[in-house]
RNA sequence: ACGGCAGGCCGGGGUGCCGCGCCGUAGCCCCGGCGGCAACGUCGGGCCGCGGUGAGGAAAGUCCGGGCUCCACAGAGCAUGGCACCGGGUAACGCCCGGGCCUCGUGCGCCGUAAGGCGUGCGGGGACAGAAAGUGCCACAGAAACGACACCGCCCCGCUGCGGCGGGGUAAGGGUGAAAUGGUGGGGUAAGAGCCCACCGAUCGCGGGGUAACCCGCGAUGCAGCGGUAAACCUUGCCAGGAGCAAAGCCAAGCAGCGGGUGGGUUGCUCGCCCGCUACCCGCGGGUAGGCUGCGCAGAGCGUGCCGGUAACGGUACGCCGAGAUAAAUGGCACCCCAGGGGCCGCCCGUCCGCGGGCUUCCCUGGACAGAACCCGGCUUACAGGCCUGCCGUUCAU
RNA sequence: GCCCUUGUAGCUCAGUCGGUAGAGCACGUCCAUGGUAAGGACGGGGUCAUCGGUUCAAGUCCGAUCGAGGGCU
């Protein structure tokens, strides 16, 4: 499977942001916070992005970049047709522990499949 | 060798795998539009290959100056704002370069008992026009704060009850203040005072040098107009029409109009000019927040050499084409080199026996400040480490 | 990206033309009350966001920096 992450892939319009903002549902842990909500596509959508508080746009690309870096290597992981928003709180964490931030919340939402499972047969999320 | 100051430059390099934006290009024939009966052609998109390319010296702050776009043209005057020694550079500037003057620090020399003064060298700083056009302000203190004045004093005359009191002269000394109407020394005088003299300062005139700011020399005037503040109003000279790429133009989608004004034309006033009076403007309400152009373009462009210039910079020849996103591309992981910091075992060298330096090995960091958004020229601010040049100081060697 | 506004006591704000920084609430002590609140009296508390400049003198004038807030398709 190719791991790219193409420009389709991305939440790309204020208007579907705001959507997801306004309508998705919640999960957060420390250090990352995460909205999902159905997009009615056959694949997800995501958006990174990192608040004010972080610091100077430098800081703020960084988290951005490992944000999305960590879903582009797990995205096949993933169950398709939804839009996710994740907001990436600044903290002293590595390239791993991120990582981590990712798939619990991914597994909290229950849109997370993992690899030695048929994806056709997981549980659907519930919401 | 080390340290300090000033100026200039750089701001990690490489390999592998995975990934992103843009440009070009072959393919698939996946999707849509147009043409065609069809095969297919063409335009746009998608996917998958290949090639190219991909952040900074400040990209930052948005403090100045332009280009560019729109306001019919970008016109005149006033208002308003900005700039301000002189000359040059430049598209332009509040920027840069050179020069002048003032001022601060410091070395040397001279004068002087000293305080200090003068000359000269080096380095730093200066929003550095005008206070003899006018207005305002100068708190407190002080007699008096701008054309004003006598508190303590000093001196003369008169009176006296010998304590002083009155009239006048004076501004040297004390005192107040940030600042008291030239300074120092001498003469003079009742005491004093540019009252007179010498030197310094100031003003004016003449001559010389310099494009100029200004400098030098000589002479005259006792200085009777002279305090400070224009980053107070102001005066003089110069500059500026306004808004800003969310400018501006086009396409698609969507909605609902109503009320007011007669003028409107992107700060204010007047004139001129233009447009219009089925138009335009103002207010309230409703709708859309998509795409394309602008916008990645050869340009006040970059690099190197030569020429002119003290320099900023200009000219010329050759070569090069160097990001273009839009919830916003330039990233992630691993390793090596290099650089820096820290620790320990061992070895070597020096030793004033405190330790210092080098090698090996291990760990950490990629280091700081910081991310293009229409584009340039500056300024300001932030910044780990390194390199080069010049000057100064200390030590060692010759 | 562009254009504005603002920063003064713990909080909300005054401070004109430069001349020793104030008000209300809050805080402390005392009075008053059997006690508390309200009330009264007295008092403490400020790098005027930071740095530099002009001036004899700066919260005020000028420049730079930092922070906060708002608007523009």
């Amino acid at each position: 499977m190719r791991k790219s992450l193409t420009r389709r892939e991305r939440l790309r319009h204020r208007d579907e942001i705001e959507n997801v903002f306004r309508r998705g549902s919640s999960y957060r842990c420390r250090g990352l916070a995460m909205k999902c909500s159905k997009n009615g596509l056959s694949w997800s959508r995501v958006l990174v992005v990192s608040p004010r508080s972080v610091g100077k746009a430098v800081r703020r690309n960084r988290l951005r970049r490992v944000g999305k870096e960590i879903f582009r290597t797990i995205k096949h992981t993933v169950l398709g047709g939804y839009d996710f928003v994740f907001v990436v709180y600044p903290g002293d964490y590595s390239f791993q522990e991120r990582q981590e931030q990712f798939l619990r919340l991914l597994s909290d939402a229950r849109v997370h499949i993992f690899r030695d499972r048929d994806p056709h047969h997981s549980t659907r999320p519930t919401h």
